[in-house]
Order: C-alpha cells, then structure tokens, then sequence
DNA sequence: TCATCTTGTTGCATGTATGCAATAAGATGA
DNA sequence: TCATCTTATTGCATACATGCAACAAGATGA
C-alpha cells in the first residue's frame, strides 16, 4: 500500500490491542495462544484484524490480560496507548 | 426437566443478563433487535442461551445498555442482580 | 369472540471463527 | 553456514452466529 493510499476500514471492523499486550509482555503467539487455549495462528489471524474473536476467546483474554473487555477490543479505532495515558504528548505530524 | 435433575452446563457458556436489562427497560425483543440492528428471534436465542452473540454484538448491546460488557456477559453464572446490589440479602432456600 | 402482540420453536441458508497442515521467509545465535 | 524461532500465508474442514419464514400458543384488550 503506498503513501498516501486510502483505506476504509468496513463499518463493522472491529479492532484490537492484542499485538501491543503481548509484545509488552514479551509474549509469543504460541505462547499467548496456549494461555487462552487455541492455536498460534488464530493469535495471528486476530492481530491482523482478518477476523473477530467469539465473545468467548474475547472474555478469556480480558481474563489473561486482567484489562476491561473495552480496552481490548474496540468499534472505534484505538489511539496509541501512550496518547491515551498522556493526552498532552499528542504529536502531529503533518 | 424434572424437580431435581442434574443439568451441567458445559464449561465454555456464556451466560448473559440480556433478558433481565429488556425487562428493566420494558422493551419488547423486537424493539431490543431494532436498537442494535439484528432480527428479533436473534434476542431470544440470545436470552434462552442457544447461542453467543458475536463480539461485535456484544459490543453493541454493550453501548446500547451503556454498560461494560462484563456486567452483560459473563463466563460464570450471574448472580441476582438484586443480590449483587445487597449481598445481605442472600437467601438460603435449602 | 376475535384480532393483535409477544414469545417459543423448527428448519434451512449463509458467513465467519477456529483448527490444522504445509510451506516460506526473516531474525538470531551457535 | 546451519539450525532454530517467529511470523505470514494458503488451503481445507468444521462449528457456530445470524437471518428469515412458518407455525403454535399464551396474554391482552376491543
């Protein structure tokens, strides 16, 4: 995709954290995915945003990851975790 | 199923307060369906525990009750909401 | 009584979440 | 260099979430 492509995400995408979590916690996908209990490559499939997980896996991970459901999973796009937790660092580039 | 019968629920339900919020709010199922864009029968799948909803769903019933989803949905059995607001309250109907 | 509303149920169709096997390719470290 | 680890990708199979149509049955209210 090239610079300044544009991509529409469908109205009904919903979009996760999963990939920052597990790589704040120095976590492989095989690893994260014996913790919930389903194959390395589903982790794959769901960082890649190529499918949504059954609210089931959702609430096992929540479990995992000791976070609300919401701040996992979201219908809105995410801001940058350190955006979020430092609201004045926002950087504009443009 | 007769007066005391076992039934095990199987370890990966999901359990739900879909029914419960619908009364609160004196809504119909089709008025619940309507809110969050599914068909009506969807709700009483949903209610009767036939199937889990999607995360996307979830995440709309979520909005549209204006509660986390943990308090919607969860992998253990609910208690009473009642219960839940007054813990001094717990019969023992043994 | 009759019409309408709400719910339960069955049956069929479609899309998607997940598993699994196989292969490729980049990174790392011996 | 070679082996190993991690990730991406493709292809196939299965289970389940959802829609929709049809019908039955209880409640309610005219």
């Amino acid at each position: 995709m090239q610079q300044d492509d544009v991509y529409l995400f469908p109205e009904d995408a919903i979009f996760n954290r999963i990939a920052v979590l597990r790589a704040e916690r120095r976590l492989t996908r095989q690893e994260l995915a014996d913790a919930v209990s389903i194959n390395y490559q589903t982790i794959g499939y769901l960082e890649r945003g190529d499918y949504n997980p059954s609210l089931d896996l959702a609430l096992r991970l929540s479990k995992f990851f000791q976070l609300p459901v919401e701040l996992i999973f979201s219908r809105e796009q995410f801001k940058p975790l350190s955006e979020t937790l430092n609201p004045a660092s926002t950087q504009r580039n443009k």
